[in-house]
DNA sequence: ACCTTTATTAACCAATTGGTTAAACTGTAT
DNA sequence: ATACAGTTTAACCAATTGGTTAATAAAGGT
């Protein structure tokens, strides 16, 4: 089932068809072809207006990473309190996802595949953000105001917890019989859920 | 750089490289050549023995489910209390992990591409591995061992903090800063680390 | 109207890739 | 030695697929 995308500039409907395909599909997965199908044009547009296939997937990836990076830095350099940073991360970080929810599994595969590649196109000059984070915790620490508590394993709890559900997604689905409606409560569930989870352990 | 196995029959030389190659590619990535010459044999021989890719692919991905999942139902379906049950899981899932870090990817890659073929033909006739765990929960709680909580929740939290570190290993060591040996470290910890952080957020 | 540039397409091309074949090789039983 | 079954290989094949080309259509300026 291939649904045109109309009223666009070509370049836009290859972007949007380009997104579908390579989202779902993957790098190695993805058939110029069938993005050229979902985008109704022909396939020599592609090339075109992007050169070739490597070129567009990366088109696509700088687009996916700069919804799936920054909104984590954003959080963590606001000027809230660590609880208030906490609920607020997993409050929106989830509610992205859930209107993205192939972009951890793509990101997670390019960057697995070609781990330097990424490093040196997507990740120079990005800010410490972890170190922040860490800086942070262990201010708290030492103000008592929690547990003293590994701040990486802290970080990695908490990014875990809010990513692998829609990873996992289809798999917990048949673990747990959920349909698609109970599967968007859960993940609605979770938005408040893993933080309070979180504080709950750390606080004193 | 290829490794070429030698001192096993040609079936076992085909199996271990196929896992190698398919872990580390998936099935849309992998090369029948490749696996081949991994194996240190000629292609012709792939389909001697297995037929197709997809064959060969299944018997992989067999192979491979019944590290990911039976594991998981055997503790949980163990005599001991909850929170001994949540220390072994952590600790034994992890360490199974470390041992087969391209496990979850694998898996969950597939899951995602086909989730009615796996349904179908690797999740028949499964114990209701969940439904064990949330029974136990409740039971605890009722008995006042723990606080108040969403089984589905902590099954997820737990599942995710064990499994989720391996998925996005690469990128957590561009944004920690470790190394291979640093990073080896850090999943040893959580062995037990992950165990303590949920046991802390329950308790009563 | 005419020309020029840009956009779009059908047809085509070359490389890759999963899979096949027929011949050669190896070991074993007679 | 010979026959025979199972094993292995080089060469080949057909389909797929990323990418190109040359011709056509559309748009914009004069």
């Amino acid at each position: 089932m291939v649904k045109i995308l109309q009223n666009d500039t070509s370049p836009e409907k290859i972007l949007a068809a380009a997104k579908k395909v390579f989202l779902s599909k993957g790098m190695a997965g993805a058939r110029m072809q069938d993005i050229a199908d979902e985008a109704g044009i022909n396939k020599a547009l592609l090339h075109y207006y992007f050169k070739d296939k490597e070129k567009l997937f990366e088109m696509i990836f700088s687009d996916a990473s700069k919804q799936f990076f920054p909104k984590i830095a954003e959080i963590i350099d606001s000027k809230a309190n660590l609880f208030e940073k906490i609920e607020k991360f997993c409050r929106e970080y989830i509610d992205m996802l859930q209107q993205n929810p192939y972009l951890p599994l793509f990101i997670l595969n390019e960057v697995n595949a070609q781990p330097l590649n990424f490093k040196e196109k997507f990740w120079k000059n990005r800010e410490p953000v972890f170190l922040k984070f860490s800086a942070q915790i262990d201010k708290e620490i030492k103000n008592k105001k929690i547990k003293p508590v590994n701040p990486a394993h802290l970080f990695v709890n908490m990014i875990s917890m809010c990513i692998f559900p829609f990873i996992g997604k289809p798999l917990w689905m048949i673990v747990s019989g959920m349909d698609e409606i109970q599967f968007r409560y859960f993940i609605e569930q979770r938005k408040t859920e893993v933080a309070q989870f979180i504080i709950e352990s750390i606080k004193k």
